[in-house]
DNA sequence: TAGATTGTTAATCGATTAACAATC
DNA sequence: TAGATTGTTAATCGATTAACAATC
């Protein structure tokens, strides 16, 4: 065990990991290796060790590891071993979808407040939350004890929300507006915009080369 | 100019460059430098000039990339100088938004086709695009030139409609399931699981040391 | 004991950044 | 001409992978 500065990269396998191992768990497969878990996941094992081996020795050697345990390792080192409290920034169709998309569920995240500009989706409900103003933001993130904020907000309007979010205190953003946002250097913020993900995709489409001007 | 292999980072910032350049165009900014690109966009300016000379010698020494002819350009490299078709596999509660989210119609791209397998689904409109059912996956993606899927059915049938979109000959593929698809190495393929981005922030919340056991 | 598999070091690979001559 | 900024090479940085002793 090191305590090196672990790198994002690492950070965001870790969910990836957490997964499928609990997909074995229900399965009620005790143990794997990082050989299986490399097939399985298209990573190498060595990376998977490796990554492991930053926060502990958890497995052992000749067997591999055991599932639960890793299990709930990962889930302290993810710190889902307590209910963590998202809110929702934007009841728009990809807020609603999100909200419904209760998949986290299960990993102790769960969205407690929704908020929006827009008075027509004001006091509507969305799977039991009532949408609130964007001036109620602050005083419910503090009294929620909310830690992280999603936007899904019209690109015009994501900065201004970011603003307010890391003013309510706000400790971490998933942004799926198309703009690079300005936040202080202690918020952590991860870009989910899957538009640049589309528009990349086309790059590798056949069919028409890259030819310079002077071909 | 050269012609060494691209790597996807570089492929995936395209996008970004492409979107803040409209935003100048429309503007009406007639140039700008790598220096400004970088500040706006949280980018090395450095990083910005290589990137952009892969493909060619776009700027002009001493006065930056003129914005209508990098916007030009950067979309050849795309291939969204063409219309591309894509189809909509997944009719729930995130395909509808992504349907919905029409943003990337100004960039060539359109969802010609929407399929689902759940019967109460089938036939129903989504943005004046009726719902097909699966069975109808492959000869539409045929008839229709559509050369990207984007997946959003539940993670337990995803790599079931990963096989058949492959079958019926799309080129790429943008996964929402949280799955890793097993795809022929022909076909790329893009994960968008924004679960997988959440739980990765949980990590950088304070308050919890992640200590070892024997601290 | 023999086979399997970890944790970790060293080697490799690739991506980012700095620096600067060329030139608008 | 002086200032700005590119395109590109070289230097740096960081992440991935290979290899292997330790050991279950």
């Amino acid at each position: 065990m090191k305590s090196e500065k672990i790198s994002d990269a690492v950070v965001r396998r870790l969910p990836v990991y957490l997964r499928f191992l609990n997909q074995l768990s229900q399965r009620e497969v005790p143990t794997v290796s990082s050989q299986e878990l490399g097939q399985k996941l298209a990573l190498n094992p060595a990376q998977i060790r490796k990554d492991l081996a930053y926060f502990g020795d958890f497995g052992r050697k000749g067997i591999g590891y055991d599932v639960s345990y890793l299990i709930e390792k990962i889930r302290q080192i993810l710190n889902l071993d307590q209910p963590i409290n998202v809110a929702l920034v934007g009841a728009g169709n990809l807020g609603q979808a999100l909200s419904n998309y209760n998949a986290y569920l299960k990993d102790n995240m769960k969205i407690v407040s929704i908020f929006d500009a827009f008075p027509s989706k004001i006091g509507t409900q969305i799977n039991n939350i009532t949408v609130q103003p964007i001036e109620e933001l602050k005083e419910t993130v503090k009294a929620n004890n909310i830690r992280i904020g999603i936007i899904t907000v019209p690109d015009t309007e994501a900065q201004r929300v970011a603003d307010v979010l890391v003013e309510a205190g706000i400790e971490a953003i998933l942004n799926f507006a198309p703009t690079i946002l300005k936040v202080p250097p202690e918020i952590r913020i991860h870009g989910a915009d899957f538009t640049t993900d589309l528009l990349s995709l086309a790059y590798y489409l056949e069919g028409k080369e890259h030819l310079s001007d002077e071909s």
